[in-house]
DNA sequence: ACGAGTCTGTAACTTGAGTTACATACTTAA
DNA sequence: TTAAGTATGTAACTCAAGTTACAGACTCGT
């Protein structure tokens, strides 16, 4: 336990906050597609990531979803975080991407860790910089760019998440990640794979060079 | 001097803060359309909003804006706090909505004051999670709402943050707030007008019941 | 009073993307 | 093996929004 700790957050913390960690966060494996966290729910403790990745989504009010980002090991989720301060419900919903190790923590000690040591302090507010600016990316590719390019970058990301060429996805489950319909998804993927950037089958396709 | 500091974060801030706000901060007034911050920039110190409001906006790769959102009496810049902290550039552009007093922070006080006060940390984490969570708001109004209902929103926030119900700006200017192009502003404009919701006139509009 | 510059209104066209509909192919369970 | 369910491919259509073009009205400086 303390070296699956070490590994992600060894150089990170000072040994003391390690033991503490150890101590009081709960470790938790979930299995892919497991839901970390559900919109309007009201949050005890702050999850820190091991291993294995998470998807952070947000939902309209039709209830389809967007995929925000991924958090990965050595992250955190700053809503969570946001949202224990301030004690109010969860904006968005986590899900695991795949198997994943996660340690933890009830809010009382986000705060009180943060007078005691200086390593946490960095982290929590490293952890602001990281997903304002992961937001801000998200913003920029809805805001600025077309589906196709919007569709590519998805490609590119979920691959290097899952250090996998192949994006084990149906045409559907992108399109609704990406918040459009299946139609447009298929005849993007379609001309990717004209130009020889992509192979498609059957519940998966295969990047190529993209 | 005080007392215009007192009056924004007098309930916020205990009396030995404040104290040190005034002794290190520096008194700004700036006027409508002062550039604040600019893409690109390093920061060295953080801003806190006495009177007056902020706009912050986001580029495109081809130079054109979009809104991010306001900033108002009582709040900073969480942006400039995450980039200061990082010593990275400024992903964001923020510029006087209106005549504007603030006070600037040098950096390193910002970190320092976490430690000493928790009314402090307080306010960086509730300013953390305000941002964010305006982030959120505008990439769903982008994500999820038509132009028709962007346009709405703008001109009704717009209006609440100048306290006016006439919104003074040309539909050239609006577009560019919205990323969108002049004709598509004038034609939405135009429907509303003929629904009796606004009343259009040269460089103004007036909001009658939107 | 005149012309240059600015702002608004509108028509006509183009395009990206969402929708509907249906055909084909693969998968799985009875 | 056969039927039901699921995944993909494609055509045809619709619509929001961006683009181009131009006219008319207002503003301001000289």
């Amino acid at each position: 336990m303390i070296n699956l700790l070490k590994s992600s957050y060894g150089t990170l913390f000072e040994e003391a906050l390690l033991q503490e960690i150890i101590q009081i966060g709960t470790f938790k494996e979930v299995p892919i597609g497991y839901k970390l966290i559900e919109i309007g729910d009201y949050i005890k403790s702050v999850p820190l990531l091991i291993s294995g990745a998470v998807k952070v989504l947000r939902e309209d009010k039709e209830g389809d979803e967007l995929l925000l980002y991924y958090l990965e090991q050595g992250d955190t989720c700053s809503f969570t975080m946001s949202c224990c301060m301030g004690q109010t419900k969860s904006e968005i919903r986590a899900i695991a991407e795949m198997d994943t190790t996660i340690i933890m923590i009830p809010i009382r000690k986000i705060e009180e860790w943060t007078t005691l040591y200086k390593s946490w302090r960095h982290f929590v507010f490293e952890s602001y910089h990281n997903r304002l600016y992961e937001l801000l990316t998200t913003l920029d590719s809805i805001a600025f760019d077309q589906m196709d390019q919007r569709l590519i970058h998805y490609l590119k990301e979920k691959s290097r998440i899952n250090h996998d060429a192949i994006i084990h996805n149906t045409h559907q489950e992108i399109a609704y990640e990406l918040h459009t319909s299946r139609v447009v998804i298929s005849r993007l993927l379609k001309k990717l794979e004209q130009k020889g950037k992509i192979s498609l089958h059957r519940n998966y396709l295969e990047i190529v060079n993209l």
